[in-house]
DNA sequence: ATACTTGCAAATCGTTTGCAATACC
DNA sequence: GGTATTGCAAACGATTTGCAAGTAT
């Protein structure tokens, strides 16, 4: 993996502000207000990368759109419906107490919890 | 809402066999398999209908593609990855301790708990 | 008769792909 | 020079929409 103009961009656009969650699109947007020349084909390289390479977390949470988490760690997350932002809870924060087994020759990979939140 | 020939037709595909998961796409191919002439438009249609109604539950698990869940208790889910299937898990067999509370104005809408199961 | 539904085809949205031009080592 | 990477534009798959024709009450 080769350190291009715009993946070095695109990483210190990700890293430095500390943790967060982004779409294509956001970060794309990002990228060309901060002057940088991107393709949306390479934020989607490059996104998939950093994800292959664990420096990122996919995160499904809404259909039709990707949000990429920079907070590898153990954790989950609340998801303000209204609004579409996501916001991180620590792992240790939600008590997940023994998990059904999983069935045959399978194993679990990952747990996910989403805790949805709506205007009360 | 009324009776019509095509949503009593898919409510019958949808309910009679138990509990299930299905797309759209898949409700669509079993419906035209069964003699049942309905364009996807009005299976989607009826799908967001009956889940307004609250009969079935959108369960986002994969982004590119939603599935409908008959059953709309409160339980979770396991996702098969490697076929794509989802398996309910009644909601007594999920262990939530407490949650962390939510943010300022808002209230938990759901909890959606989702393990995800590859090869072993 | 009137309002609700259907179905087609076109449109949309996020994402992916093919491929020639370009940048890296 | 040789290989990885970029960027464009076209291709995609799932879902939505506009609208004219059909159907329930």
């Amino acid at each position: 993996m080769r350190p291009t103009r715009q993946r070095l961009a695109l990483a210190r656009l990700l890293f430095e502000p500390g943790h967060r969650h982004v779409t294509a699109e956001a970060l794309h947007g990002e990228a060309l207000a901060a002057g940088v020349k991107v393709s949306l084909a390479t934020i989607y390289n490059t996104l998939h990368q950093l994800t292959t390479v664990g420096l990122l977390r996919e995160i499904v949470i809404d259909t039709g759109k990707t949000y990429f988490d920079t907070n590898v760690d153990d954790h989950h997350h609340f998801f303000l419906e209204r609004t579409g932002r996501l916001i991180d809870i620590p792992g240790a924060d939600v008590a997940l107490g023994a998990l059904p087994a999983a069935p045959d020759g399978l194993k679990i990979a990952r747990v996910d919890v989403i805790i949805r939140l709506s205007d009360s």
